[in-house]
RNA sequence: GCGGGUAUGGUGAAAUUGGUAGACACGCCAGACUUAGGAUCUGGUGCCGCAAGGUGUGAAGGUUCGAGUCCUUUUACCCGCACCA
């Protein structure tokens, strides 16, 4: 009986699907286990082999769990909203909401594609996703709630004081009692004093105003990153070398009123959560720089002959008296005021000339110094000396204060500045404040001096001296400790169509939320999805998008009278809104109430383990943390934490393939620049090799061909002037061929499915020339997977041929997990064999050949060797060698002709994980009912493995020479005397004693010399 | 510049955590069965060498009876952050 995998797994799949043999119960005796993949993105493009990576690791653990005993949830969905679908909508006008559903469930679209569908393709790899708990976040009943977490943030503050979020009725309760100076909350800067009498005497609307600056989620004119081409605001984490992530589009930095998320309350405990979470040390440390804690104090200055001062940060408020003149960033606010009449223009000019600039050129060009006295001075707190105030654009607005005291002798920066304008109007001496030379460069350690030139700081180190400072500032009232972040509170608002609509309505430009019980908000029909004429957002094409709150229903826009109707918020939400919460709403998928159950919740708590991309490294993962963190205050989310243990799996990259276009170059003289002729002909790879470093070669490759080339290249230069220094070469155009058009193992092409291909129209005509056995061989590299790169291998064809279990192995047999590592389909043939290899232990040609005697110790060895291997394996993450360790295992069963019935039901169970469906056939082949899901995984016993010799190997001064077999019980002196009197040892010691006998009884022996 | 990671045959990679380096595969070589092979089976395969033997885990030192593994220095590549005060 032959191993036919599309037959099994076209009969298991179903059968799990039909008896819903993974759906979870939220009512279990068994212990729970949560095991979460980062949910797709469902792209019209379609599944490549590397999206499964890490959904065929999160499977065979959750296979595992189940037959450890576990209740095992185990879920997927779609990160269904998104720019892709939007873009798309674009260009052909198909409702996003088409489109996507296409995508997920397949079908055919409007220009006649056939779309496989995620969910199609997902299925064939025989996933053991309970499927009934599946979420869209682009679903209204899933955004009702995603709308619902929006409110609670906006009815929240945070209260520093009992480190946690709380219902902003806390904080008005605490304004009508006794105003907000005794407020310690995380909110805007420089509010207003405000008593109780004053809240009450507040109109409503002033009230809201003020609110506002202490909401968790707060509209606020704030500078955002623009991005002109997609049309909306970024994130920073959506900004890559200040160009979008998203296509590499330029943006530029704009004031616009947009609703932010106050993140930055949470700075400190999302820094400290990470210390409590098992993840890679590289994503964490990516979250820590993201967080970008600093320790210092805050400094105020104040600015002689104004009313204003000028607040710096510092980590290094001990070197206060080295302070030798204060820079501001071009953006900070008091420029203009403090600039006198005499510094104005040049001031003027910097400023502009900064703003020209944008993000990408200010941090491509790190090295020029420039900047501009503003003719300022400030007062320095002790010493009560002037200090000029500059202006440079090495201060960033957007850190700290926007504003630095810069002490040239401690910072490489300032004294670069220092040294820079060192003369000119304005700057000073630099004051050296550390008993170390800085002749040359700033000192810019946090110890090995004391601090001299200091005042009352003389004789102390940093340590000390910080210490000291801080009570000196407070004292004065010139300054304080203070942590600084450089996290953000990050913008909320997106200009695009395809998102959650914010549950909010305007009265007199200030927002209102609409009531939870009218949710969802459902995001409206319009037009078209690009922006309207006047600049608005594309529901501003929406023509029923305002909202009665009499009636509490969305209305006409033509009914807006700003009594009773108001216009709707015309953004959306950003992408990271409905993936900020969604391992929760797999707890309770079903839930029309709330966004899950508190039962559910209590029960599942958190994500076990979470498997997906390091990409998410910033974004994803850390906005999912605070909102986690944020449910938690506020009572709803069960755990501080998400996601317990976080696992990145690698990238699969591409093979791209290539053929070689022929090109000819030359020149007439070496003045003159290269020209070329791209020649349809293409060389095969070996030839082509060759052909790059000499030419001439091809004379004995293909001596017409040669011939040709040089009579045009003398055709070309005939043209020109014949000069004796014209110089000829050829070179090679390579062309990504489609995966399609070669043979995948041995390389070569089918050159008339390339002719045929439409892609290939242009070398229709091409010339091939190939080996000498008469084959065009492609070039072979590695890259990324992608489309645009024809070298993406679709599972669907490897589950064609080779099937879904072998699609598994394969893909874990690659390497370890978290690595970056190539596709080769060549390599299948490795695991497949093995497959079949396994299914023949079971079977013969006339069907089982299980036999119910008593198996052999060398059997059990071996598969207590496998049980032993693969519990580790699973338990570490490391599949790779699971699957080799099976490879062993039936080669050694194989070898030892084992048909026997104890050592084959375990095999199959330990096999199950990884590929499911052959252990369900071969379990149902040994006669058992039923899936094999939940059978107890088999036991590693010792005793199995317990030998009563070791194959020593016997080293002379640590260098191997032979092994002898000896029994593991004998004593050291034993082990000696056998080894000094073995014929070998007296070859090697030739006549010498040995100084030292190392023997490790059951490792080593080693004779030392 | 700071931080994290990686480096082992022609290729993907193993190595019980200091104890026989290269398991398991791919590829390659030889053979068997075959009209055929991108099928199946057998044997071989780090490098140099006919062999004995030598040599070998990016490089250089060190600790140790013994180092891919520990320590010091260093190089290359990948990832993250970056005029962060």
């Amino acid at each position: 009986m032959k191993y036919h995998h599309e037959k099994i797994e076209a009969k298991w799949q179903q059968y799990w699907a039909e008896n819903q043999t993974f759906a979870a119960s939220n009512n279990s005796d068994k212990p729970k286990y949560y095991v979460l993949d980062m949910f797709p993105y469902p792209s019209g493009a379609g599944l490549h082999v590397g999206h499964p990576l890490g959904y065929i690791a999160s499977d065979i653990v959750a296979r595992y769990k189940r037959h450890q005993g576990f209740n095992v949830l185990h879920p997927q969905g779609y990160d269904s909203f998104g720019l892709p679908a939007e873009q798309y909508a674009i260009q052909t006008g198909q409702h996003p909401a088409d489109t996507t559903r296409m995508n997920i469930e397949g079908g055919v679209d409007k220009s006649g594609n056939t779309i496989q569908g995620y969910r199609n393709q997902l299925d064939r790899i025989g996933f053991s996703f309970d499927w009934s708990r599946e979420v869209r976040t682009s679903n209204p009943d899933y955004y009702k709630h995603t709308q619902w977490i929006f409110i609670q943030l906006f009815e929240s503050w945070y209260n520093k004081t009992t480190d946690k979020a709380e219902s902003i009725c806390t904080l008005i309760q605490e304004f009508e009692k006794n105003g907000n100076t005794n407020v310690n909350a995380v909110c805007d800067d420089n509010i207003a004093p405000f008593s109780a009498e004053d809240w009450k005497s507040f109109s409503s609307e002033q009230q809201q105003k003020v609110l506002l600056q202490y909401r968790l989620t707060y509209l606020a004119e704030t500078e955002v990153n623009w991005c002109a081409a997609l049309g909306t605001v970024l994130a920073n984490d959506e900004i890559v070398n200040g160009v979008s992530e998203r296509g590499g589009h330029p943006v530029v930095r704009k004031k616009m009123t947009q609703w932010s998320m106050r993140i930055s309350a949470y700075a400190e405990r999302l820094l400290q959560g990470l210390n409590e979470i098992d993840w890679s040390e590289s994503i964490k440390e990516s979250q820590r720089n993201w967080i970008g804690k600093s320790v210092g104090a805050m400094v105020s200055f104040n600015v002689n002959n104004h009313d204003a001062k000028i607040d710096v940060f510092t980590t290094r408020p001990d070197t206060i008296f080295g302070v030798t003149f204060m820079t501001l960033a071009p953006e900070h606010e008091l420029v203009a005021q403090i600039t006198t009449p005499e510094q104005k223009a040049a001031v003027e000019a910097y400023v502009e000339a900064t703003a020209k600039r944008s993000e990408r050129e200010r941090m491509a060009d790190v090295k020029t110094i420039s900047g501009v006295f503003t003719g300022a001075y400030a007062e320095h707190p002790f010493t009560k000396e002037p200090i000029p105030v500059w202006i440079g654009d090495y201060v960033l607005a957007g850190y700290g204060t926007g504003a630095v005291m810069a002490v040239p002798c401690g910072d490489e920066r300032d004294y670069a500045f220092a040294n820079f304008f060192k003369g000119t109007h304005g700057m000073p001496e630099i004051k050296n404040i550390f008993n170390q030379d800085i002749s040359e460069a700033a000192y810019g350690e946090k110890g090995g001096f004391e601090l001299v030139n200091s005042d009352f700081l003389n004789g102390l180190d940093y340590k000390l001296g910080t210490k000291k400072i801080i009570e000196e500032l407070e004292k004065i009232g010139a300054g304080n400790a203070k942590v600084n972040y450089r996290l953000r509170d990050a913008v909320f608002s997106r200009q695009r169509y395809w998102g959650e609509p914010f549950p909010v309505y305007y009265v007199n430009g200030l927002p209102q939320m609409i009531d939870k019980k009218h949710l969802p908000i459902v995001l409206p029909e319009v037009e078209k999805y690009l922006p309207t004429e006047d600049g608005q957002p594309p529901l501003g094409n929406a023509t029923v998008w305002a909202w009665d709150s009499e009636n509490n229903a969305v209305v006409s826009n033509d009914l807006i009278d700003n009594t009773k109707v108001f216009p709707l918020e015309l953004n959306t939400m950003p992408g990271w809104a409905g993936s900020s919460w969604y391992w929760m709403r797999y707890m309770d998928a079903h839930n029309t109430e709330e966004f899950a159950n508190e039962e559910a919740l209590k029960y599942w708590e958190n994500v076990d383990l979470y498997i997906g991309g390091s990409e998410h490294a910033t974004g994803h993962l850390l906005y999912s943390r605070f909102w986690n963190k944020f449910l938690k205050d506020r009572g709803y989310a069960p755990t501080e934490e998400p996601f317990k243990k976080l696992i990145n799996q690698g990238m699969i990259l591409g093979m791209s393939a290539f053929v070689y276009r022929l090109k000819l170059e030359f020149r007439p003289n070496s003045k003159t620049g290269w020209s070329s002729i791209v020649y349809n002909c293409f060389i095969s790879n070996e030839f082509r090799k060759k052909i790059e470093n000499n030419y001439l070669v091809l004379k004995e490759i293909n001596e017409d061909l040669f011939n040709e080339i040089e009579m045009k290249f003398n055709q070309e230069f005939e043209k020109d002037e014949y000069s004796s220094s014209s110089e000829r070469r050829v070179s090679f155009d390579p062309i990504h061929v489609d995966l399609s058009c070669i043979n995948d193992i041995t390389n070569e092409l089918d050159i008339e499915k390339f002719k045929a291909n439409s892609l290939y129209s242009d070398y229709k005509d091409a010339v091939f020339i190939k080996e000498e056995d008469g084959k065009y061989i492609v070039g072979r590299e590695v890259e990324k997977m992608s489309k645009s790169k024809y070298n993406v291998v679709n599972p669907d064809d490897i589950c064609n041929e080779y099937g879904a279990d072998t699609l598994r192995l394969y893909e874990m047999f690659l390497g370890p997990l978290e690595q970056a590592k190539p596709w080769n389909t060549a390599g299948i043939t490795g695991v497949s064999g093995f497959l079949k290899k396994l299914w023949r232990l079971y079977f013969d040609d006339n069907g089982s050949v299980i036999v119910n005697d008593e198996p052999t110790a060398e059997m059990y060895k071996s598969l207590h060797k496998t049980i032993k291997k693969v519990t580790e394996d699973i338990e570490n993450f490391s599949f790779n060698t699971s699957v080799s360790q099976f490879m062993i295992c039936v080669n050694e069963l194989q070898q030892l002709k084992c048909n026997h019935r104890a050592i084959l039901e375990p095999l199959a169970l330990l096999v199950s994980p990884y590929a499911p469906h052959i252990a369900e056939e071969l379990w149902f082949a040994l006669g058992h009912e039923g899936s094999i899901a939940t059978v107890a995984f088999p036991k590693f016993e010792e005793k199995y493995l317990v030998e009563s010799e070791k194959e020593y190997p016997v080293s002379f001064n640590g260098k191997m020479r032979f092994t002898i077999k000896l029994p593991l019980d004998l004593t050291k002196e034993q082990i000696q005397e056998i080894v000094l009197a073995d014929d070998r040892t007296i070859a090697q010691l030739a006549g010498n004693t040995p100084k030292n006998i190392i023997i490790v009884p059951g490792k080593i022996i080693n004779l030392v010399g």
